[in-house]
DNA sequence: GCATTATCCTACTAAATTAATAGGGTAAGT
DNA sequence: ACTTACCCTATTAATTTAGTAGGATAATGC
């Protein structure tokens, strides 16, 4: 399942890319547009900043904006900062691989290479999906 | 990600479809061989039981089976009976449908939408796969 | 330079979900 | 009868998620 967190930061950034220009937009603009709790945004943008999606501008007029342009922001790098691992299981991630506790050979695991193939199908997804993409739609 | 809930009840499934003919497997061989915990697979055995995947045999020589060849079994059953939804949000769910909260329309909601492509890829690989495939590898 | 605005940042908490564990009940076989 | 092995409910511990609180910091405008 696809966290809130998730969730609510997409619909920010698509809120952003749909801006004219490339000025500020104050937190509480977004929170009331996509009825997201302040607070709450407020922690998604800022790991959004932090990770170089977005920039931030403070005091009166200040907000966040978009550091490039939506068609260069591919999904896989906003999935992969908001909701961590694209895999379904940490043996098959490519960013974040852990080994299972319970498996003595990934190869043979039936979990693995299933979900091998879902991970290959979920990227290609989101490889040819940039915010562009969602902001006209 | 997936839960060990499901992984494990996975994993025992391909056990029981590897096994020579259909005679009864115990709860204890599948928990020693897949390194689970009794207990625990005990419980995931029991809703596969419940759900009309497996059959079960009480006392000595008893155990569980398979209720129809593994081939005949598709990933898409085992997934919502042992996950739950295949997509990743309640909005785009053909099985699990729900409604969100926040988003007043559906078609113009950039989430919604992603998540849709997401989701037919990720049906598409479970459709495609049986039981018996995740036997043979 | 002071008031206002709005981000920055840490810490905390409540709720929900997940992963187990406990322990006795029930049916089948020898 | 006795043993084996599933049946079933309830409880708990750990983790994650979602949201809150409250002040610090920086920029702008009068």
């Amino acid at each position: 399942m696809l966290s809130k967190k998730t969730k609510y930061g997409i619909k920010a950034l698509t809120f952003l890319g749909r801006q004219e220009g490339n000025t500020p937009v104050a937190i509480a603009s977004i929170s009331k547009s996509e009825n997201i709790s302040l607070k709450f945004l407020e922690s998604i943008l800022l790991t959004l900043r932090k990770n170089g999606i977005l920039g931030s501008k403070k005091g009166k007029g200040g907000g966040y904006y978009l550091l490039k342009s939506p068609s260069e922001i591919p999904m896989t790098a906003i999935m992969r900062i908001l909701e961590g691992p694209i895999s379904m299981v940490p043996c098959v991630s490519l960013n974040f691989y852990e080994k299972c506790d319970d498996c003595p050979d990934e190869n043979a695991c039936a979990v693995h290479n299933l979900m091998m193939q879902v991970r290959d199908n979920t990227l290609d997804v989101f490889r040819n999906t940039s915010l562009a993409d969602l902001c006209n739609c």
